[in-house]
DNA sequence: GGTACGATAGGCT
DNA sequence: GCCTATCGTACCG
């Protein structure tokens, strides 16, 4: 209840930091579809398809940073591809972190991912109807949460993805709604429960690409994670990140965004 | 517009 | 019985 509370003080916060700015990166992004395209066919001889073996083979943390910024694509059966980028992530370290799957060393037939080499995707099922996605990073069982995502090409797909899964007549979604959460992304991305245990390395259905751009320390937020409350001190430790400012973030966290000011 | 809250549903342990 | 969420609706200012 606590937390519910906490999330919704956050929305809150989260719209008045839009309106100061910063979440400018979003917008012009998210506004259209055509100047979306734009974007990256400018930038397209900057980009390098296919992050491979050797981004994913970081410890957890620092995997869950280096996430931030990347462009997610995810290439339909009929070819059409679906880009966002990653604005907000989880560290799940395993072993130690009783707030992970795969606390104590547990390992089962539904998290055995998470044991898998770097990249490969762990995808599972939460409250019976939605689905979470996280990437295994180096370190044993720990993988991080892929939780928002800046829609940046197939708006169009993705909101009849997300729709489909809302009743007829619920008001249309804004693009900032899109992928504003780890379930939402996976309706809006189509990913589905058969890319457990698949390489994002390598896979031709997912996969993950390097920008131009860097993420400077000042605009990435450390903050506690999300539904975890249960969990004690881990509950607490600032394992989750993101992009300041960025409208497509789930939570906003002030009391963790004033701490993080540099 | 925002905030608060109840209902939801299925797999895993 | 718990769970790394989400949605719709009711209420508030």
């Amino acid at each position: 209840m606590a937390e519910r509370k906490r999330k919704q003080l956050s929305r809150n916060e989260k719209e008045k930091a839009k309106s100061k700015g910063g979440s400018d990166k979003c917008k012009q992004h998210v506004t259209t579809e055509t100047r979306e395209s734009r974007y990256f066919t400018c930038d397209q001889t900057h980009l390098q398809p296919h992050l491979g073996e050797l981004f994913f083979r970081q410890p957890c943390v620092t995997l869950a940073k280096a996430f931030l910024g990347k462009v997610l694509v995810r290439r339909l059966d009929d070819g059409t591809e679906l880009r966002g980028r990653v604005v907000e992530t989880e560290a799940y370290l395993g072993g130690e972190d009783k707030a992970s799957h795969s606390a104590g060393g547990k390992r089962t037939g539904r998290n055995t991912a998470m044991f898998m080499k770097p990249g490969t995707i762990y995808v599972y099922p939460i409250y019976g109807v939605y689905l979470c996605m996280n990437v295994s990073s180096e370190g044993d069982g720990a993988a991080v949460l892929l939780r928002s995502l800046e829609p940046l090409q197939g708006h169009a797909i993705m909101r009849q993805l997300r729709a489909s899964k809302r009743k007829d007549k619920a008001r249309p979604l804004k693009d900032k709604e899109l992928c504003n959460g780890p379930s939402k992304l996976c309706q809006a991305l189509d990913v589905q429960r058969r890319f457990d245990r698949q390489d994002m390395a390598s896979d031709s259905e997912v996969w993950l690409e390097d920008t131009d751009s860097t993420t400077e320390v000042h605009e990435m937020v450390s903050a506690p994670r999300i539904g975890i409350q249960s969990h004690g001190e881990w509950a607490e430790k600032p394992l989750r990140f993101y992009l300041r400012g960025n409208t497509c973030v789930s939570v906003v966290n002030k009391e963790a965004e004033r701490l993080c000011q540099t």
